[in-house]
DNA sequence: GCCGTTTTCGGCCCGACTGTTTTCAGTCG
């Protein structure tokens, strides 16, 4: 795990702690802040100490001396002094349960204080022997309130990717625009950010009749419990796992609302902040002036009242999106429409079902120019990786379906193997002889470092893109130990491209990195990497990484012209003299 | 604990809901 990632999980951890003793408050959202920052900073704060020492540190906005000195603390010694104070006095295995729907910091110290609870099941116990509900302030409905999010907790403490609610909230958007009730309706929260994973899921709808809209949500197929219908609100899971929530808003709110339960809570906080100082308020029902209301409608309203452009939900996670939009410097996003083609797929020449013809009828479909195919090279046992001999008869396959298309083109591409040496899985007579070569990792040891292979097959003029360059499943598996940094700065020095894998479990590159590669000049490139010819649609994923990363068309490949594209791809060779 | 063209001290986002409170605390988003 990164440092960054570590330092964030400590802080967090701090926050909880100090919370659950009773601190200050402004001290604990102060950890929350230095945590969320360190997990969404792009450079390695050990780089950073490195080479800017202490000041460096200080000058990351959310860092103080105080947080400075905690982290060249844990570079220097592993260890947070502070952390293990805070983790003495705390029962650690409670601060879990802060997750838990209805119980927060009072309640748990209650029970620790009044009744010895130290554990989990301490917990449980005395939830249902009724000694929780003797206590002051604890009646009979909120320990029944604290059961169900118990349970809930238990049935999904995972947070789902992106990708798993997607088709869901497309579901029901559909369903729902079919009531004559409903005027408009939206995804709201982290689903609208884009963000990797979501927890629930919120969809906000302005319409006539909200008892109506909220019966019929509640009724939709799908729905296996429902936690809550009222008049403005209705509550329900669907499938067993997907929480979501639809709130009814009046009209002249719906902007207000939309940007309010999009978020980002520290989005939103910096929003208030800068209100505050032009003497505005802002909540869900609309931007104040004292009591008159002077926007509200729509988003572009709430942000205008803040002489503000609206700022694309995808950017807003308080990473100087806000700073931007002040200065008239937001980036044009790439958009869904401006892909011209996917750069990473797979055929049933190794792991995938298509066939070519599929492949490229499916890619016309969406209206693409040009799909490459990328099966596995021969080291790739498990994925039934392609040998020379059927690489060169899939290659002529895709020749001569070329000549009988029209208006999309295969690609001949490879996601060829990074061998332990860093050489590469074909010899580089066959690699010229492809219009693509994506090179990517799949064998690794537990501990090995994969950045010297990773850097060396950069090197090879043949290579046009690294594949998924972490390894990493969004929650299920870290990645392999690889220096990202190293690699963007190496991509910028050779030309290589890096790509944000839009498979659901992947999107990888990240949001993070993508962002910083851009930075230093580096090209992106979105592949699916679909194995069967119903995953294409998570280009859409892929675009929503690029999005958060701040991308512009002009940043990834996918939106070049075939010819623009091909012209690119032999650019590496020509500039390394191959 | 952070931060500063109103502040190096004294602020720190805001409103709703719920339950249990007889004036508000805890929790959530």
């Amino acid at each position: 795990m990164s440092k960054n990632k570590k330092l964030s999980e400590i802080f967090d951890k701090i926050a909880d702690g100090l919370e659950f003793l009773g601190e200050n408050p402004f001290r604990v959202s102060a950890y929350r802040k230095a945590s969320r920052v360190l997990r969404d900073l792009p450079e390695e704060v050990e780089e950073i100490f490195r080479k800017k020492g202490l000041q460096g540190l200080e000058s990351i906005p959310g860092i103080g001396k105080s947080m400075a000195e905690k982290i060249a603390e844990y570079l220097e010694t592993g260890k947070i002094k502070r952390y293990e104070e805070v983790m003495e006095k705390v029962p650690t295995e409670l601060l879990d349960l802060l997750d838990v729907q209805g119980i927060g910091p009072k309640t748990l110290k209650l029970a620790y204080d009044k009744l010895g609870v130290r554990t989990l099941q301490d917990f449980k116990r005395v939830l249902e022997d009724g000694s929780l509900a003797s206590l002051p302030g604890m009646g009979a409905k909120k320990i029944e309130n604290i059961m169900k999010g118990l349970e809930l907790y238990e049935k999904m403490k995972e947070r789902i990717p992106l990708g798993l609610a997607f088709p869901i909230v497309q579901d029901i958007l559909e369903s729902m625009k079919k009531l004559k009730e409903v005027k408009a309706i939206s995804p709201a929260g982290s689903f609208r950010r884009m963000r990797e994973t979501v927890g629930d899921l919120d969809i906000l709808v302005t319409g006539t009749r909200g008892g109506e809209i909220i019966r019929y949500f509640t009724e939709l197929p799908g729905v296996t419990r429902v936690l809550a219908a009222g008049e403005t609100k209705g509550s329900v899971i669907f499938h067993d796992r997907y929480q979501v929530d639809l709130r009814v808003v009046p009209e002249e709110s719906y902007g207000a609302a939309l940007q309010y339960f999009t978020g980002s809570r520290a989005h939103n906080i910096h929003l208030r902040t800068i209100a505050k100082e032009r003497g505005l308020k802002i909540s869900e029902y609309g931007v104040f002036r004292g009591s008159e209301m002077i926007a509200g409608r729509t988003e572009e309203e709430v942000y205008g009242a803040l002489g503000l452009p609206w700022i694309p939900p995808e950017l807003r996670e308080d990473r100087g999106e806000i700073e931007a939009a002040h200065e008239n410097r937001l980036p044009e996003l790439v958009e869904l429409s401006d892909i011209k083609g996917d750069l990473h797929v797979h055929s049933r020449y190794s792991d995938g079902t298509a066939t070519l013809e599929e492949i490229a009828r499916r890619a016309k479909d969406r209206g693409y120019s040009y799909i490459a195919v990328c099966d596995h090279s021969q080291s790739v046992k498990y994925a039934r990786g392609l040998e020379v001999e059927r690489l060169l008869r899939k290659m002529g396959e895709i020749k001569r379906l070329n000549e009988t298309l029209d208006g999309v083109k295969l690609l001949m591409g490879t996601e060829v193997d990074i061998l332990q040496d860093g050489t590469l899985d074909y010899p580089d007579e066959i690699l010229r002889e492809l219009d693509i070569v994506v090179a990517a990792v799949h064998i690794w040891s537990k501990n090995e470092d994969t950045t010297s292979r990773i850097l060396k097959a950069m090197e090879n003029p043949y290579v046009h893109v690294i594949a998924h360059p972490t390894g990493r499943l969004i929650s299920t598996r870290e990645g392999y130990r690889v220096d990202v940094e190293k690699i963007i700065e190496k991509a910028a020095e050779t030309g290589t491209a890096l790509e944000i894998n839009a498979y659901y479990e992947r999107l990888d590159l990240n949001d993070i990195y993508s962002r910083r590669a851009k930075e230093i000049g580096v090209k992106l490139s979105i592949g699916t990497d679909t194995h069967n010819i119903g995953q294409l649609w998570m280009m859409v994923l892929g675009v929503g990484v690029a999005r958060r990363a701040w991308l512009e068309p002009g940043d990834l490949l996918n939106t070049m012209e075939l010819d623009e594209l091909l012209e690119f791809l032999r650019s590496k060779r020509k500039r390394m003299g191959a």
